[in-house]
DNA sequence: TGTACATCAGTGAACGCGCGTTCACTGATGTAC
DNA sequence: TGTACATCAGTGAACGCGCGTTCACTGATGTAC
């Protein structure tokens, strides 16, 4: 049964890799243009295969769509615990951190848009992204707390900081009066901004 | 010519008076269902019409979103404003009210994330749009002037304000393990407790 | 060593559906003379 | 009073395209006996 189960091992293996490939090549896409121009036919041929073999390995459209969201999320998490590491984080970093992220990462943002407002997101997606995203709120918590927020009211408090920033950062990060550029900027400011009274306020 | 411009008048105000009743139509629809399940056909046939009527009323579908848009954006100012004069709005009034509005309005919600997350949008509707959300914001800032914000200083914190409560609003409307009761009350309490933390931070 | 069978990655082509929009046309009403 | 013409609301049907997903199949590899 040793050697048995190390053939199995092994097929899980490649079988997993192969998965992988077809998740860089996605984010490779998405990396590249907004998510609602990026197809199963555009997703297959980047990872030079047929759309018919990712259903081997994904369920459907929206599943890709979660697992990718997660590893972005779980890239963002690291960053978000290196900077807080080295010392120098204080609110207006951390906003600045989540600013960076998303103002670089389009997609990503566009994707967690996605999981937040449409409805008819198959069941083990939608799983997916519910394990993320109180995954990730749990761990922004742990970052707060760090910061020295209160433990009892942590909660609120950060999912209230969290998701002000990402308002913000959905709202005037395509402002197509100004020039990208701009908008990066006005979009830093109100941040940074909104953590300094989100500081004051911290309980 | 006093005449001639009394008929040419007259048609005119039939003419906008047939549009309003194709916005009516839609409007009603969009008050029950989420938006992206309505589409010409149903507009059309909730106002009694062809689909290839609408087009002589209105440019493109996202034409008739943003027309929509402006109508809700501006009961809602108007709502403002009314809670402003009778005196008992304090910022976590204002915020309460903006809450209940786009609780009660998921399509309209809806409506502003596609315009601020689409790029694809046609001219005209796009301008709209963006007439509409400027015309907003400054309604907003004057809001919050009379709250006592500080004039030189109201815009930046006016827009980080709203854009906070729009990001609550958005990320924890709909969380699927709670009830829909529960994740008002929820949201709600995440926007108080923003409320109060801007007000201490208020310039 | 050989044969029958199971497993599974991979595929080209098609299915199925939705949906915004346009086309070519009809019919009613008003205008010019 | 009548005729020719312009204007425009309204329409049924079709266009055109995109796109997620499934189907029926091939071929390679491993397993059983």
């Amino acid at each position: 049964m040793g050697k048995r189960s190390t053939f199995l091992e092994l097929k899980e293996t490649e079988r997993a890799y192969r998965r992988d490939l077809i998740l860089d090549a996605a984010m490779s896409l998405f990396a590249e243009r907004p998510f609602h121009e990026i197809g199963m036919r555009d997703i297959a041929n980047e990872a030079g295969i047929s759309p018919a073999s990712i259903y081997r390995y994904f369920s459907s459209r929206d599943d890709i769509l979660a697992e990718i969201l997660g590893h972005e999320v779980s890239e963002g998490s690291q960053r978000q615990q290196k900077r807080l590491e080295s010392g120098r984080a204080s609110l207006e970093d951390i906003a600045a951190g989540i600013v960076d992220f998303f103002m670089e990462k389009e997609a990503t943002l566009q994707m967690l848009n996605h999981f937040l407002l449409k409805e008819e997101v198959d069941e083990e997606a939608k799983e997916k992204f519910n394990s993320i995203q109180s995954h990730y709120l749990q761990q922004f918590d742990q970052v707060l707390e760090a910061m020295g927020c209160d433990k009892d009211n942590v909660r609120l408090f950060s999912r209230a900081f969290f998701a002000s920033l990402l308002g913000i950062i959905m709202s005037f990060r395509n402002d197509p009066e100004k020039s990208s550029e701009a908008n990066k900027k006005h979009v830093h400011r109100l941040a940074k901004m909104t953590a300094i009274i989100f500081k004051k306020g911290m309980p």
